[in-house]
DNA sequence: AGCACGCCGACT
DNA sequence: GTCGGCGTGCTC
């Protein structure tokens, strides 16, 4: 309760400016928390939401609040708790935070209005009539109005209302709602024609995980489900997800960004119908409010979305699945720099629900979480249906010259391939022509003017494309110095393309990387022609790995698995083993067994060596000692600073500031258990004209990191900057440069 | 962030 | 004389 006194209620306010604090206002009356407000804020008029913070008792000078725009707070106390914490976890403005969480419209000054009127309602398909008229046989007036609905019929209220009349109902809105609320009718947008029977196809691990999932129902637990390529965890999900319809309970689904594709929908939409709701980038704002609007009040029953949708409110939230929960678009990489998995498990959290996470190639994080017990794990080590896993061997580089990326034995196997009419994907992660354009007699490279990066060569235009920083440039013939001819080096998705169409003219070859997919719609379409046949060979980046269904492919070829083998990056081996298990688990999802070629110049590397067998536990091991020595994630905890600044030096002097300060904190705190290390320059140290650099901090307590980062993000931000220089704070980086 | 205030150079 | 450049500081 906020002080009340003769001059009314000093009320907190988050305001949508990047500053971390909420900002206290004067009100006539109490205003209940969650509710959005229109403030004087300088000399601006703004939109804030009332926060339940204790108001700043040094301040002394109070605006009023102009006008209270909901009737109703827009957001419950349970999202507005998880947003405060989020904000907290993270460091970030929790003005900004509420205000990324807002639906766009509603960070306007707008009442809160109901997007769908006329509303329909339906029996729900999913529970027997006898079952239903047995939980009603003592509410005849509830029975009278479900018995309205018979048949799969789908009425709007007016026409309920009619129906209603005759049996002299009154208050047919409150039955309706209470019959919802059973979970035995359900609201539907436009009439449906009910969903289809749910079908049990589980196999034996199948099962075993799901009546795991089911054996914790109520209260905070975290499966993990640990999957290979095509084991059916989507399935498993399925199935945890109608138990939850069936009682008139929600759920939410996270996947990654390029997974949410049709067939992905369609999957769901098949199973529970228009229950399904959609939530990404794509979608635009009537849509998004629809949403929010019919998840908020419990309409809708599957919340599909990306990393975004983990802020929605719901009403009867019982389970969130978090699908391919290793992938990295769960990290939002700018701005509010949250990882939607982990708030995904602190919101089940706060609300008291299970969570879902599944992977065939779980985090190092997760997975350590499952081995200590935190988590539940279950593990589905069988591909569903006839398929089994892909045999993977690798072509020795050390032996075999390549053309232009591609060596003799993957060549003929392609060949095979093309002969026996059965799809390949070749996976290389390289977009563009050439990587790099250089001058055979002088060794001048082409460099992008704005970032310290070498130019890549895109055929298809004929430019010298910077892949950092977008900008293009004219391809000169020779080289500036010495006027020698250039050459092309190296190679990228557009020159295998142009291989394999030299040594396959009649094959079709379809090339699937960011210049050739670039929106959703190509996606959906370049999907579909795969799907049909339509491509003999594929040739693609990382894009093509991410959760794809391809049933006629039984060839992967991955032209070159090195990079990154011998990264700095302690994650890298991490990734390089998730990628090219992801990639090689696209091979024989059909009937016919998959074959994987992994051309590389180090077959006999531990770790290459684990791809081989696919072996997930033995990788995991292997990773988990090396983590363990080196004291870094999941064996402690880091944040980053991130520093851009105009002129080369400012950032440097800037982190050597904020590094002193920390150390000073660390000291007057007694905190030993926190380390700051010096400042470093970006390994890419100018991008966009902006030239990086960061430090990094590292915790064996996350309790302690938090504690003095509190103090420190405070000084930072009342510590004067100038225009040309730009700092953010990373908790549990991802990237490090 | 976004906007006002303020202090110096080239102009109707 | 003043219009406008962007460096600095503040927002309950």
């Amino acid at each position: 309760m906020p002080p009340a006194s003769k001059s009314g209620f000093i009320i907190s306010v988050a305001v949508p400016v990047p500053l971390r604090r909420a900002f206290d206002y004067r009100s006539k009356s109490d205003i209940e928390p969650g509710s959005r407000v229109l403030i004087p804020f300088r000399n601006r008029q703004l939109v804030g939401v009332v926060v339940p913070l204790p108001p700043d008792k040094s301040v002394r000078k109070h605006k009023n609040i102009i006008h209270v725009l909901d009737d109703q707070p827009s957001i419950s106390p349970t999202m507005l708790e998880f947003y405060i914490w989020s904000a907290s976890y993270y460091h970030h403005p929790i003005g900004e935070v509420i205000h990324a969480a807002l639906p766009p419209n509603l960070r306007k000054a707008v009442r809160l209005y109901d997007p769908d009127t006329p509303e329909y309602y339906m029996q729900n398909p999913d529970i027997p009539e006898y079952e239903t008229l047995d939980t009603l046989s003592r509410a005849p007036k509830q029975e009278q109005l479900f018995l309205s609905l018979s048949n799969g019929q789908c009425l709007r209220l007016d026409e309920i209302e009619k129906l209603a009349q005759v049996s002299d109902i009154r208050d047919v809105r409150g039955g309706m709602q209470s019959l919802i609320r059973k979970g035995l009718v359900i609201h539907s947008h436009r009439p449906v024609n009910g969903t289809r029977p749910f079908e049990s196809t589980l196999n034996q691990e199948q099962s075993r995980s799901l009546s795991k999932i089911k054996s914790t129902e109520k209260g905070f637990h975290t499966h993990l489900v640990h999957g290979i390529t095509g084991s059916g965890k989507t399935e498993v999900y399925l199935h945890a997800i109608h138990d939850c319809l069936n009682r008139g309970q929600q759920v939410l689904v996270l996947v990654p960004e390029i997974s949410l594709t049709k067939q992905l929908v369609e999957r769901f939409v098949n199973r529970f119908g228009d229950r399904v709701h959609c939530y990404h980038s794509g979608i635009n704002k009537t849509q998004r409010y629809r949403t929010w609007w019919k998840a908020g009040n419990g309409t809708a029953g599957v919340i599909l979305g990306t990393r975004s949708a983990v802020f929605m409110p719901i009403l009867n939230l019982a389970r969130i699945v978090v699908d391919e929960e290793h992938d990295l678009s769960f990290k939002q990489m700018d701005g509010f720099r949250y990882h939607a998995r982990d708030l995904a498990i602190k919101r089940a959290s706060l609300q008291n629900i299970p969570v879902i996470l599944g992977s065939a190639t779980p985090s190092m994080e997760s997975m350590q979480n499952a081995r200590s017990g935190k988590y539940h794990l279950s593990t589905l080590r069988k591909r569903a249906g006839e398929a089994n896993l892909p045999k993977i061997q690798f072509i020795d580089l050390r032996q075999q010259s390549t053309r232009y990326g591609l060596s003799p034995s993957l060549i003929s196997a392609i060949k095979k391939q093309l002969e026996r009419s059965q799809q390949t994907i070749l996976y290389i992660n390289r977009r563009g022509y050439a990587p790099i354009a250089e001058c055979p007699n002088c060794k001048w490279r082409a460099c992008c003017d704005r970032c310290d990066a070498y130019l890549t060569y895109h055929k298809t235009s004929d430019r010298l494309c910077c892949h950092y920083c977008g900008k293009t440039f004219e391809t000169p013939g020779i080289c500036p110095q010495c006027r020698s001819e250039l050459f092309f080096r190296g190679a990228g998705t557009q020159r295998i393309e142009e291989s394999l169409e030299k040594l396959f003219p009649d094959a079709s070859i379809l090339r699937f990387d960011r210049d050739r997919v670039r929106s959703f719609r190509q996606l959906q379409d370049t999907l579909d022609a795969i799907n049909s046949g339509q491509a003999d060979i594929i040739v693609g980046t990382r894009m093509i790995s991410k959760g794809h269904d391809f049933h006629g492919v039984t060839l992967v070829g991955i032209v070159n698995a090195d990079h990154g083998l011998f990264s700095v990056d302690f994650r890298a081996p991490e990734q390089l083993f998730q990628d090219l298990l992801q990639v090689s688990g696209r091979s024989g999802r059909g009937q016919d067994p998959g074959r994987v070629l992994i051309q590389t110049h180090h077959p006999d590397n531990p770790y290459m060596e684990m791809v081989r067998t696919q072996d997930y536990d033995l990788f995991f091991e292997a990773c988990r000692e090396e983590r363990k020595l080196a004291h870094v994630p999941p064996f402690s905890s880091f944040a980053l600073w991130r520093v851009e600044s105009r002129k080369r030096e400012d950032g440097f002097r800037f982190l050597r500031k904020i590094k002193q300060y920390g150390d000073s904190l660390l000291a007057s705190m007694n905190l030993e258990a926190v380390q700051i290390m010096d400042p470093v320059h970006s390994p890419t140290p100018r991008i966009d004209e902006w030239h990086r650099s960061q430090l990094l901090v590292n915790a064996t307590t996350r309790a302690h990191l938090h504690q003095i980062l509190k103090h420190w993000v405070c000084w930072a931000e009342n510590t004067s900057t100038s225009q040309k220089l730009r700092w953010s704070l990373d908790i549990d980086p991802m990237e490090m440069y």
